[in-house]
DNA sequence: GTCTATATCCGGATAGAC
DNA sequence: GTCTATCCGGATATAGAC
């Protein structure tokens, strides 16, 4: 009886947590960190503003919690790469799985975007840390793959910069994106179209050409 | 005598207000539109804060303005281009011309950046009329080279997207890159570099070479 | 765990003396 | 044109009843 209880505690406990960060992530894309009010999001999670404060003790450690999160996504990405690897298929996965991010969670690229903009003052951390070294190992591996005479030398960290750039513009600018095409949300074909023509340009100017399979 | 002080008034007028304008994009930059306090602006610009409302109706009006001088530095950029330009010289042009704003006016692009992140709530009339037309033209031209078989057959649109991702990538990420390049700042050989890069890998997607001269 | 009521402070904006 | 003093709404955060 007591674990059953303890059980259905945890599970409100986390569904609450679950719409909080939710109802978070929403105001805070639209509003930034200080712009955003607890009221706002209280309002859009349907909870009594103290509740937030219960769950999160205060307002920046509901965002670093928002923060976590879109990290945690991030990291996911392009996890095994090796001198061995064939570059087409890589980039192209790299691409791919870039692409997707941004267009199922675009909420998650626009507060980290923000917090860059703006100077990146909750991951100052993260950047000069978790960021430098991944960077710095996949530009190794790029490097590698230039010296076996794989792809066109051009310089990996601008490669990386690129792929990051172009891939991202598509979820933090949707808004001109979707206004300049004339379209009201992307959808699939839209995404593997964008895809494609990434894919395409970026592999073109590395000297590669579309691998086999994906 | 009249006219002596007439002068001088409007000097001021125009010396305090362009103070303000610079104190509030340094402040938006920061902390966003909501998240900027007139108060914070005053003690930038050194100001009482009741001249910011003198000057500037209210903060929106002085957002606008911030806005309004963003929007002109932009639209110079890349006025002529037709069907008979060589579309080397021109995307070289292009390039550079961006990387160059991004370089000279980061906090310009940072807080365009944000503002279009947040649904453009102050830009959308300007992003579904001016730009939607210069967007049109210009593709409408990049078409036309392509038919003329001047260059690879890319979609012109996303191609002006990926110009605009990657310039702009180096202006509002800037912590970012610096941080990764381990650099302090931007110095003129990075951003040759930079600038050296893109044109190299945006022409060869295009199936272009570095045009005699730029 | 939940929510009402409230303390405390900071925001934009303006009135009015100089 | 400039600046002090002030209004008032809304912000974060918490105390304490349930």
């Amino acid at each position: 009886m007591t674990s059953n209880k303890k059980y259905k505690v945890g599970a409100i406990r986390e569904r609450n947590s679950d719409r909080i960060l939710i109802a978070a992530e929403e105001e805070f894309v639209l509003h930034g960190f200080k712009g955003t009010s607890m009221q706002s999001i209280a309002d859009r999670a349907e909870l009594p503003k103290a509740n937030i404060h219960y769950y999160f003790k205060n307002k920046t450690n509901l965002y670093q919690a928002v923060l976590e999160n879109i990290m945690t996504a991030w990291n996911e990405v392009l996890a095994d790469m090796n001198e061995d690897s064939d570059p087409a298929t890589v980039l192209t996965k790299f691409i791919h799985s870039k692409m997707q991010l941004s267009y199922t969670n675009p909420n998650g690229s626009k507060i980290f975007a923000m917090e860059i903009i703006q100077g990146a003052p909750h991951l100052r951390e993260y950047i000069s840390q978790d960021m430098r070294i991944w960077v710095k190992e996949k530009s190794a591996v790029i490097e590698s793959w230039i010296a076996q005479g794989k792809m066109r030398a051009v310089d990996p960290t601008q490669l990386i910069f690129m792929i990051w750039a172009t891939t991202q513009h598509y979820a933090d600018f949707n808004t001109q994106v979707l206004e300049v095409m004339n379209r009201r949300e992307y959808d699939d074909d839209g995404i593997q179209n964008i895809t494609n023509f990434l894919t395409d340009m970026i592999l073109t100017g590395c000297g590669l050409t579309a691998p086999q399979a994906v």
